[in-house]
DNA sequence: CATGAATGAGACTTCATTCAT
DNA sequence: TATGAATGAAGTCTCATTCAT
């Protein structure tokens, strides 16, 4: 289903078989969860959390509407996995990439919104976003789990980066929190917006090729942040 | 709740319907539309479509469950109806802004998010955008409506005003749509999280002022648009 | 379903249709709440708490499903409302008649038993106890619902009936409660096993006649708790 | 949890079966049916047939699920087996006391009822009775079963004993079942009530002492039956 | 026009039972 | 023989929609 990124940053350490052989039947029983947390987050995307039916998620994975709860004890809880395991993970690695950088600040920013672009912006995850914005106002638990897992981090990460560089003097002073939300917003929101616009044939979605936004928006923003009299350090993006 | 009631404590012997009888009832009954759409805009926002209750809408409109169905023969066609009421208004007024602009591009891009941000930004309106990501895969009929009458409209609106910087040389030559794109994005983006996590005690939401979330926003565009050498021309902003 | 019972008691103040004239729909639902709750006793005695259906309540009833939930907002409210209307109200009444009575004990506490046995005991409503007794755990809420609403009146009832007769000299001293328990635990066992096995046709169960067994039971525990060398009291039994 | 696994860690190149293998496994095996039908025992009385699942038993007996489907065929099945194993051995007791008993009639009831309180009243077999009640409209054939097996015997067993009272004088001559109910209801009401009540924190259900309460209980039915005049019999209570 | 009692399809979740291993 | 993953019928409760008044 995801397309093996070529980012640097392998998602499963290489599965490779370990030596034990299993039965079919614990094959199957080992590989549920994946494919529960795959079915799932495609129709959570593509139908929100409220209007997606268990049943059918279970269906979609080839299983009993049992077996889901065999594993997940409620949707909620099955939508607080898929939360996990697709977006929880990427933030954590990368905040990795950012710590262990060297270069300068601007090509880390380069560098990081490429890989949430590869590892979000375009897949079905990019959509757990808009779910979250739809409903969170009736699951309140739900919005104090992904602020914990999610925003906060996220906005650590990306505050961090900015810090950075005008710490080392490559960007101008700003408001980190604002200038982090200004980086990442038009990335969600082209991302959410192709998830819900995308099928329909609707030029206004269609004009925008996120490469080139992607690039375009980097190139905006990176001048912006730069100070005065240097040359922008972000051109490797193209 | 029901103004004047028939009573049979009136003093008069039943006036046997008066000539013209626009009054209270009347009134009541041309303005029940709007009322209802009111209400039913309030509570989608809040709550999604799924979640709203038809009941809920009713009452908040001051009537019964059953007069809602007087007018709308179904939850789906009120909810249509709220969007196609709420947004056909929506463009005109920047339209007009910019046709008679005169003075530098910057400004009248800096004008323009001010007033997009007053007018919807910190209205409810703001809200229907999140409604339209979150529903409009279930409604494809109505994202083509929203397209026309929104999307495409401001996509010309926004891409016209850099087409005219661009020509005057006071921006730089980049891709119009992303360029559109990433000017209005964050706002919208800010406006729609703050309606969903506004409520819930989430730092990182909460930790966003608007006001400097604007004008950095447009501290950065600005300056990434500009020419090179040149001051920037936003300052305005104050 | 009821019988008129001799009792002195009438249970409800005298319907007799008060001076407004209501509609066939109005008259059906001022009587839902009786018809539920009879049903609901019912199938409640015949199959326990948890094995009867809330639908099956509501197609006794002569409703649907919805409309039981319109009444009640829970099967377990629904179950409290059963007790409330069946023995709460008649344990209020027996602490009415121990209040205000005058002659001697031993014919207080003879008149409670008839009462509690033409009331309750040949009722539907003694399968209440049994209920209780089987799913209690279950449902550790209506544990202390039912102690707060049945067993603590009753109990306070009966003691209070034996404590009289013991400060008055009838009566031997006593532990109170043990005999109050005395008192009361044969009619409910009787009843309760009336209810289980009085379908079936077995011989022990039946070879017992609830008359004589009152009586019997009033003669023993009379002359037990009966001052040696009096003559019992409790002869207006026959 | 299994014993004795066929490990491949084994030191041994596998025994190819020992000659008895009457160990372990052997000893498991043949005890499994008295194992699930004391975890069965304990899990009805607590929760009542309904609310008892299957893997409940098997975990608490130790084995898997399907185990337990191995020896009873369904849940039904178990909970007869459950009945019948424990009541058959409870009657014949008290039959060969009351047949050799030499001493006064009250002396033999009170030492019967004694035994009946350490035997069945204060352990988990007195919660049979409470799932009979129960659970016997739900189980036509266990109530004929019971009646046989239990009712009727305890039923000749005390009936003969209030008989031979009163053939020697001893007792007031008074409707035999009527009384035997008398003498045993309360007992077996207590019981069943602290099995159901005793974990809450229910001051009625607390307030009486079965010691006390059995004590009592014995004096007020002896003086009861006494005839008038005599001193009573049952003092060797203590 | 307006009401609100009534309906019943459908959602989530549980659990007795089966069967491949 | 023993396991436990898998199933699917069934239960409680919700709510969009209807319709008698």
């Amino acid at each position: 289903m995801r397309t093996l990124p070529p980012s640097t940053l392998s998602p499963h350490p290489a599965p490779t078989q370990p030596v034990v052989e299993h039965t079919a039947r614990q094959r199957r029983k080992e590989a549920r969860p994946q494919e529960l947390l795959d079915a799932a987050l495609a129709l959570f995307a593509e139908k929100g959390f409220a209007a997606t039916r268990a049943e059918e998620v279970a269906q979609r994975a080839g299983v009993s509407k049992g077996t889901l709860y065999l594993y997940y004890p409620s949707k909620e809880e099955l939508f607080k996995a898929v939360v996990r395991q697709n977006l929880s993970s990427l933030i954590a690695e990368g905040q990795e990439v950012a710590a262990h950088y060297e270069g300068p600040s601007a090509d880390l920013l380069t560098q990081l919104l490429h890989i949430w672009w590869e590892r979000v912006g375009c897949t079905p995850a990019a959509s757990i976003h808009k779910i979250m914005l739809a409903e969170v106002r009736n699951f309140p638990e739900l919005a104090q789990f992904y602020s914990d897992e999610v925003i906060e981090p996220a906005d650590r990460l990306f505050s961090g980066c900015v810090q950075r560089g005008i710490d080392a003097g490559e960007f101008r002073p700003m408001p980190l929190h604002e200038v982090a939300h200004a980086l990442i917003a038009p990335l969600i929101f082209m991302a959410v917006h192709r998830d819900s616009f995308g099928a329909c044939p609707v030029a206004g979605a269609n004009a925008i090729d996120p490469r080139v936004m992607l690039d375009t928006h980097l190139d905006l923003m990176l001048r912006g942040l730069q100070v005065r009299g240097e040359s922008p350090a972000g051109k490797a993006v193209a």
